[in-house]
DNA sequence: GAAAATTTTTACCAGTTGGCAAAATATTGA
DNA sequence: TCAATATTTTGCCAACTGGTAAAAATTTTC
């Protein structure tokens, strides 16, 4: 996905590539708010500041538009993602890596992380096949990381596709289910604090559990 | 809310309560699936098997439906989760219940786990009031509980509110993200034994996040 | 600066939506 | 049995949807 920097990019690109932007920024947070069908191109397109029809010259289609937003989504998320299960670093450190990652990406993206959660929610119907390609052997490596610093008897043998599962429920809940959590919270939004105070419990909570003592 | 048995209503009352309840699992399928401006009421009438202007006689909009759902959803999920935290039995105890009702109602209702999680990503912008009234002081109440054992030295110090939304997170993922989840492990749905692994990690890391030993 | 290409606007449309009004049918109660 | 009540069907519609066609305006290229 050639991006380029802005300085080898006309005057003209450059603005095309700020509207494509502004468009899909729009479209992820209305995705995210009132899902695919809950949101329509006329909605993105005032959000954006265009027209409809402006907008559909640069997403011919909705679904084409949608297909897009998870796409950056995708790619966002991979992106911050690739660099933690390759050394062989300390397990602990590893996961408390990983916990923090993904926590700072339900903060920084919270529409994206939406997005995605409410498109598995129904089935993945339309992404599914996006999902098994690009996401599903990715956290099948995390598994199989888990599994191998048990043969080495770095952790402790637990169930590493569950525990994979509740690393990724416990961080994902953060954008997910924000809106509860601000109810119980009695707070507007959510804070730093409260993302410093998860980060160490759900930390600790996953270290504990793979710790090798009695 | 006057439930009656089957014995002292008549054919008519019980028939009409029978195409309720088939409407309102259509609809809870439907909404769980597709969220709210996705489904028409007239896919709904006809996966319960009537026209839509039927429908539109038992439930004349369809942000009652929506509503009526969601109310029966909460009504369902509070009545399992009532009789958790009363007693002053082992936390550990209480601890591992919660999770295993919480899991078991991802299980035998995934489509209203579902409706009611696309309802707070969405921002819970339609039943947030109800949330704070019903769902909101049930968790302060819950979370209150974990203090009170911290203050009495039955379990270790942690975050009792950061607790409380991992377990919560851990345990409604098994329905909301059920469709990454099968394509994780290369099975079409969640089995029995899926759950049972589940319950025993999760437990055992709640557990184990809140043991007062080194 | 004219031609070509790109971008934006205007005009329009067929299909679907939630839901109203009222007639037709079935059920119940006296 | 017959009238009242409850249920279902039929017919309809205004509003909105995603999208097409083409003209107008703008920018880029030579």
């Amino acid at each position: 996905m050639d991006i380029q920097t802005n300085e080898n990019m006309s005057d003209g690109a450059r603005r095309r590539d700020k509207l494509e932007s502004a468009i899909l920024a729009a479209a992820t947070r209305l995705f995210a708010e009132c899902g695919f069908e809950g949101t329509s191109i006329a909605a993105v397109a005032e959000r954006a500041g265009i027209s409809k029809q402006n907008l559909l010259y640069y997403f011919p289609t909705k679904h084409g538009l949608y297909e897009r937003v998870l796409d950056d989504v995708l790619d966002d998320w991979l992106e911050r993602m690739a660099h933690l299960a390759d050394a062989g670093a300390e397990p602990a450190d590893v996961l408390r890596a990983y916990v923090s990652a993904k926590l700072r990406f339900s903060r920084e993206q919270p529409w994206a992380s939406r997005v995605y959660a409410m498109e598995v929610i129904g089935g993945a119907k339309f992404y599914g096949e996006q999902i098994r390609a690009r996401v599903v052997p990715l956290l099948r490596r995390d598994i199989e990381v888990f599994e191998r610093w048990m043969l080495e008897g770095r952790i402790a043998r637990v169930d590493a596709t569950h525990l994979l599962f509740a690393l990724w429920a416990m961080t994902q809940s953060y954008a997910d289910f924000a809106a509860q959590m601000t109810l119980v919270l009695g707070k507007p939004e959510l804070t730093a604090t409260d993302f410093e105070d998860a980060e160490r419990l759900i930390g600790d909570m996953v270290v504990r559990a793979v710790a090798t003592d009695g």
